[in-house]
DNA sequence: AACACCCCCTGTCGGC
DNA sequence: TGCCGACAGGGGGTGT
């Protein structure tokens, strides 16, 4: 499920239960995910308490009296769950899923916090706080698409040269850190931006973005916006942390609509899937040319 | 350096 | 109905 929007939904869900609530026992029930738990997690995380829950990229941030924050990665298939705290909120079906809960927070509020990964692509570690924005998995992040720090001439300055398809550089996390497969297609498609054009041919010789490249930030962020106040994209069953559904993926325009009419008013084209680095992309041909000739004279 | 490809793992879905 | 391959929101590692 997880990119930025997802990421930031779930964050949101869980504060109520976490911000400022000490840990007061935590289950841990096997002995790694993607990678193996950290040396005495069990013990580094009881009976700390939460100061505060923050996110960079698609991870998770929960900053520790301990002085050491407990980053989490949801990878592809993890998802939080709340209950206990707030009877009647929501009934999630848990039995069902119960086999990939990894992970229970036992919060002293009463509340629980249960980590639920069945392809255990996600993961927790520990880091010293002060030492996070040096260490290896956040050092070399890129900027956070709804931050100030994305705009044309950034994305010129990171394009230029660049012969990989632009749908590759927007995924690349070192570039822009939180975008994922679903949303760098829908932000492509707003902007009218081929995923299968090379980045630096959407910048010009001097360096300037084209004016194809120029849309793109704008898309990024109305996407992102847009799939945030939806409460993000539930693929495959996936909930947010009080059980309840996100509902932005009837709103995608082009993600997994393979043969569908292109929704670009005025656009008679039909959605293609094409394949990019092993993952499928979306797309219509004919508002998404390599030439983009949405705007301007489209002289080359 | 930059790019293409493989892999990790489980579940689900479509085709035969 | 059942079996089998393809594919899924991520990203690290390796080989060219």
């Amino acid at each position: 499920m997880p990119e930025l929007p997802e990421v930031e939904t779930v964050r949101r869900g869980l504060l109520p239960a976490l911000a400022g609530a000490r840990i007061a026992r935590v289950e841990q029930r096997r002995p790694d995910l993607r990678f193996p738990f950290p040396p005495g997690f069990v013990e580094r995380v009881t009976g700390r308490r939460v100061l505060g829950l923050r996110r960079r990229a698609k991870y998770l941030l929960a900053d520790l009296d301990s002085g050491e924050t407990l980053v989490m990665h949801l990878g592809m298939s993890g998802s939080f769950r709340v209950d206990g705290a707030t009877p009647g909120l929501f009934h999630h079906p848990r039995d069902k899923n119960a086999a990939h809960d990894h992970v229970v927070f036992h919060m002293e509020s009463g509340a629980r916090v249960t980590y639920n990964d069945p392809r255990r692509f996600g993961f927790m570690l520990l880091i010293p706080t002060p030492e996070l924005d040096r260490h290896k998995l956040f050092e070399g992040l890129g900027v956070e698409p709804l931050g100030p720090a994305l705009d044309a001439a950034f994305l010129a300055r990171a394009f230029r040269g660049r012969k990989a398809p632009t749908k590759a550089l927007l995924l690349d996390q070192r570039l822009i850190a939180g975008l994922g497969n679903i949303y760098v297609c829908e932000a492509l498609h707003r902007a009218g931006v081929s995923p299968l054009a090379a980045g630096g041919s959407l910048v010009k010789a001097a360096g300037a973005p084209t004016a194809a490249l120029g849309r793109l930030p704008g898309a990024i962020r109305e996407v992102l916006e847009a799939a945030l106040a939806a409460g993000g994209s539930s693929l495959r069953d996936h909930r947010q942390a009080d059980g309840s559904l996100g509902y932005f993926q009837h709103r995608f325009r082009v993600y997994d609509r393979e043969g569908a009419a292109c929704p670009t008013p005025g656009c008679h084209g039909a959605i293609l899937r094409a394949v990019q680095s092993g993952r499928s992309t979306f797309y219509c041909p004919d508002c998404q040319k390599p030439r983009p000739c949405r705007s301007g004279s489209g002289k080359p």
